[in-house]
DNA sequence: AATGAATGAGGGTTCATTCAT
DNA sequence: TATGAATGAACCCTCATTCAT
């Protein structure tokens, strides 16, 4: 009945195949030699594609990684989003160790492509980077308005900026350190300092 | 009788002149091409030397842009170092003031040049950051012994960590964020989140 | 009974305008881009068909655009066999006069086109120019034969050869001339050598 | 005693060898394979000389061709501007008939390598050749200006300009021509013309 | 200590062409 | 008739590096 869809479903359904094979060999091949060796003749090969078809998805090298970290920090900023609900309603204790911790575990997971990113191709990678610094920023501050009255801060967006950055800059630092303290010790000590920066000090543990 | 140093002298002085010579021109290429098209032959040509004398100084591109970060850091490790002493005996809340000031500043000057170094060559200059890292940590724990009695932290290695990874991370943030907050107040700000953090909170402004 | 045809024939015509539309988006292209730039994809792209298509109507790029100067120069001859007739009777001065003139104006019209095609794809268009060239011959010497008696030539066929080639050496050159004689005077100087040459000089203006 | 020197012009020699033998080896592959298949690899290769070295010479491909092109006409240009002296004072129809052989035969030499330069890369030769031109118009203007008081004509530039396009064109039509008249006739009919156009016909043989 | 001509692997990219739909 | 995804040979060109001088 309804026959004609699928006959040209397929096609589509080919070419988007290719697309996600070409990203997900970019992603191995950057962790495996790095983003100046990472060649598209070998993207490609991995991709089991031509390397003209690869070149019919994107117009160059670097679009090619452009793409594949966009979607990355894209699918970290559906994570944040996705935490924010459950977290507005929690004590203050408890929801600034769940961040923490979730930003820790973020970063543990794909290490290697992580570290790819962040070493390699930051350039490519600022516009994603920076998103992701202000959706986090816009959730960390929502929870700071809602909890005003409970806290000792005056500019919520400046301690929101305050709060993302020294917590990212404390994961970054950790990923790259050759002798890093025990993660759990680690984790309670930033928590603490983010409860003492809001409260004063005195109600935090 | 002392003559043979003169004749040795201007001779390694020229070789000093040239080397000297090739890192500046690093960095001017460096900071206009990229690392990628950053390619040694600009560099001669930049430095006004040739390909060969060049390659008589660095075995190679990397090298030469090793050398080129590692001095970079280590200016800064003995900028660092030299503002130890001013601060060891001075209160807590202006020791935390200078010490983010002095970061904030230190990021400021050579902006281009850092980004450089920091958005296409973390790798090459990884040891380098986490030299300068450790000097901080050390340095921060130090003064944090020095202070003990007076703050509310208990193991100083890990606080160490913590301050210096965040304040550092925030300065980071800052050199990349399209829209940035107001300096001074962010560093006002950076210095509550780090004296309450220590203190805890009360006595802290 | 007559219904078969109806049903052909939009069909073919519906073929006769994509083969229209593409070897009018050929044009197109090659004087946008250049032979070489041409590409059968970008030709297939402004004429809104598919890559496919194209080669459906020509089996390769070369025969696309051989195809397309062809056509051009084909109807340069219709253009001159219609000439003939009404200059077979015309007095010489007239003829010469209107014959040169002729010339000048074809390739006036398209300089472009003209351009690309005897810059780029001389190769491709020689079968096509060498058949209007020994059109213009036959044309030019069949008048010369009809007005043997009061010209001072012996050898009609090799006369022709010098007058077109003249001619059209002429009109060649003056289409990359960068700076270029007045046409009118020129157009009247290029008559004027045809008619010494046909009657001697004396009789010519 | 005068030590100094060659140990440096051997590697001046030898750049300029290379230099040589990189723009012989173009003539010999453009002719072999034409413009768009004479890949610089090839050239390379047909040069004995790495594909390196090849751009430390020539910026692309166009340029190393353009370089061969205008080296070619320059030779070209010396050519006439020696035969201009020899010519000047000669008898009219002596000089005339000197001109044109002399075009013939130099189109007739290198028949190959100019087909290939006329037939592919008119777009690259076009200043080099517009210099041919112009220098032509002018060794034959001052030939006019020379002999003005036999000639009939009046302006000496146009009568340049129609000369010479007329007979270059007759010559550039035989060299592309399937079926060409006997030289030497076509040789006598073209100076017949060129005699007839500036006498008036009479004089002429 | 300095030169710079020469090397050549290897890169990114294009584009004419095919063929399953 | 028409589509367009896929192909892959082949191209131009760069650049780190060497070495004879």
């Amino acid at each position: 009945m309804t026959l004609p869809q699928p006959r040209r479903l397929p096609v589509q359904a080919r070419a988007r195949a290719t697309f996600e094979a070409i990203l997900e060999a970019s992603a191995r091949v950057l962790v495996e030699r790095g983003y100046d060796a990472a060649s598209t003749n070998r993207v490609a090969e991995v991709a089991g594609v031509s390397i003209g078809t690869l070149y019919q998805y994107f117009p160059n090298k670097e679009a090619l990684f452009v793409a594949l970290i966009e979607r990355h920090f894209d699918e970290q900023v559906e994570l944040l989003q996705r935490m924010v609900g459950s977290l507005i309603d929690a004590p203050l204790a408890e929801a600034v160790r769940a961040y923490v911790g979730a930003l820790f575990e973020a970063h543990a997971n794909d290490k290697a492509f992580h570290d790819a990113i962040l070493q390699q191709v930051t350039h490519l990678g600022l516009p994603a980077i920076t998103r992701v610094h202000m959706v986090s920023r816009q959730i960390v501050q929502v929870y700071l308005e809602a909890h005003r009255e409970r806290l000792r801060i005056t500019d919520t967006a400046l301690a929101a900026f305050v709060l993302v950055s020294a917590v990212e800059g404390i994961v970054h630092t950790l990923m790259f350190a050759p002798e890093r303290p025990e993660l759990d010790a680690l984790s309670d000590e930033v928590s603490l300092m983010v409860l003492r920066y809001l409260v004063g000090g005195d109600d935090a543990g």
